[in-house]
RNA sequence: GGUGGCAUAGCCAAGUGGUAAGGCAGAGGCCUGCAAAGCCUUUAUCCCCCAGUUCGAAUCUGGGUGCCACCUCCA
């Protein structure tokens, strides 16, 4: 069963090819870190998790680069405008380093709670300046780049195949249509790849061309090349960067080194609200911790918090190359369907220390089957859920009955597990939150057994007081022919 | 003005030529002391509209309508 995913470069699915297998070398863009991450960074990074964890279940090698933007993102356009790290800085009367880390901390506590593995590399602008002077030296010395008063431009006429990921022809882009022409290049849709500082900028370094930063799209092209080579299979990103973002990026890094940089451009969807794109410019943007950190306040749209495999099962539950329309009742129906798939993983582990019936005749291989084909399918999450869906209900039906083997339980153990968690990032190893001593295992046992006594004696009353109280303590019981067994909610 | 995309039940969401997955919510039933969980049944004669191609289209073609994104920064 081949993988195919969809190349943007193409405008098609293809199939999945790596340039050197069993490797797979992936570049995905990172953040530029000068606020908190917003569901929009959740979608993104959720979306390019399952591609890694999938790749990697399909036994390749995955090296996984994401850079962290600290410097060169400017506000406006490339060529006017502050940086967005220094802005934040100067208003918190921070240095902007200062303002890099608290936030690349905020993005890593966020992006670890919603289950996302941290890339291999993750590197910082910042800390690959030489890197990026050295490929304006190439560009320059290749006829791609010229210098005008310490500034250096991408000479977009040079290169033959600026356009082709995005489509565009030269002569279509309305150049200065909203945008200030810049008085210096040549051309008004050159891009910067060095920026000349102003004396008082905070973050500039030297250069052969004096004092400056560098471009925003300089360091994608740098840092992928440095750690990934000068081709590589796969370049990730938000749809909005298809256009300027990584068209610059491939005239840059091709422009440099007349070797084809990516091979499969995939590019994830955007998260709107009310129809509208999610962006801090219309103030409509809903942040991680909004939705997943009770520490955080409640947003009023939402009106109290979900756990973050909620946010998670959310965007997994629509595929990463359609839009979604965020609302508090998609994130209620993930939470209850989340909460379907945790209660058969469950009662599968409960079984499994059960003698086990006769077997149930479930068919396991097909149900494999049709997750793996979904997830072949230019990563299909939506489709994979469904077929995890589909098993689960088998599954409840041959646990109510009492016909599920031992050897069915292991096995749909395991694809839960694999499918489940190591691939979708939907289910714990551990439900319970089992202290070091295992008390409030024992704590709960000793309640459930007070209550079973209740029962025995027709005290309802006290039966359902005690079941009441644990509920709101936040631990549900379930009766069950074999006994009572709880767990914890949400 | 240019480029690209989307329109499927109350909501979310798959399906890209063979006769509408899955989840949530709703209704009825089973189970239960009552619940919870679970199971069963049920909820789109039809996929924005109009033409066309075809034995056959939600799926292809043409036209229309509506919405979105990009062409400034944004995952």
């Amino acid at each position: 069963m081949p993988l195919h995913v969809y190349n943007t470069l193409h405008r098609r699915k293809e199939l999945f090819e790596p340039l050197a297998p069993p490797r797979v070398r992936m570049y995905v863009c990172g953040p530029t870190v000068y606020g908190h991450s917003h569901v929009g960074h959740a979608k993104s990074y959720i979306s390019f998790d399952l591609i890694v964890r999938w790749l990697r279940c399909r036994g390749y090698d995955v090296t996984y680069v994401q850079n962290i933007t600290d410097v060169g993102h400017l506000t406006d356009d490339a060529d006017a405008g502050e940086d967005k790290v220094v802005a934040e800085a100067r208003q918190r009367g921070l240095h902007p380093m200062a303002i890099a880390q608290l936030y690349t901390r905020s993005y890593h506590e966020d992006l670890d709670r919603l289950n996302v593995l941290r890339p291999d590399i993750q590197p910082y602008a910042t800390g690959h300046i030489p890197e990026q002077i050295e490929l304006c030296r190439q560009l320059l010395a290749a006829g791609h780049a010229y210098e005008v008063n310490g500034s250096v431009y991408f000479d977009v006429q040079s290169f033959r195949g600026y356009g082709k990921l995005s489509g565009r022809v030269l002569d279509e882009v309305q150049a200065g249509a909203r945008v200030a022409v810049v008085e210096e290049k040549r051309d008004a849709r050159d891009f910067a790849l060095w920026k000349a500082a102003a004396a008082g900028h905070l973050m500039q370094w030297p250069s052969p061309w004096g004092m400056g930063f560098p471009g925003w799209h300089l360091e994608c092209s740098a840092m992928s090349m440095k750690y990934l080579g000068q081709s590589f299979d796969i370049h990730g990103g938000g749809l909005e960067n298809q256009f300027p973002h990584h068209e610059c990026e491939i005239a840059q890094s091709e422009g440099a080194t007349g070797q084809q940089y990516v091979k499969y451009w995939l590019h994830n969807h955007m998260i709107t609200v009310g129809g509208e794109k999610m962006g801090k410019s219309k103030g409509n943007f809903i942040l991680i911790k909004d939705i997943i950190d009770e520490a955080w306040p409640v947003h009023p749209q939402l009106g109290r918090k979900y756990g973050p495999l909620v946010l998670r099962m959310y965007v997994l539950n629509s595929h990463y190359r359609s839009d979604l329309d965020f609302s508090s009742e998609g994130l209620e129906a993930a939470e209850a369907g989340l909460q379907r798939l945790h209660n058969v993983a469950q009662a599968v582990r409960r079984a499994l220390d059960q003698p086990g019936g006769s077997g149930a005749g479930l068919d396991l291989a097909a149900a494999e089957t049709a997750v793996k084909a979904a997830l072949d399918d230019d990563f299909n999450s939506p489709n994979a859920l469904a077929a995890l869906f589909d098993l689960t209900r088998a599954v409840n039906t041959a646990l109510a009955a009492g016909t599920l083997s031992a050897a069915e339980a292991q096995a749909v153990d395991r694809l839960l597990r694999t499918y489940g968690g190591a691939v979708l990032g939907l289910l714990p190893e551990q439900f319970t939150a089992a202290g070091a001593a295992g008390i409030e295992d024992a704590l709960v046992q000793v309640l459930i057994d007070l209550r079973a006594e209740a029962r025995q004696g027709r005290n309802f009353a006290l039966a359902d007081s005690i079941r009441d109280r644990l509920t709101a303590a936040g631990v549900l019981l379930e009766d069950r022919p074999a006994g009572t067994t709880w767990r914890l909610a949400g």
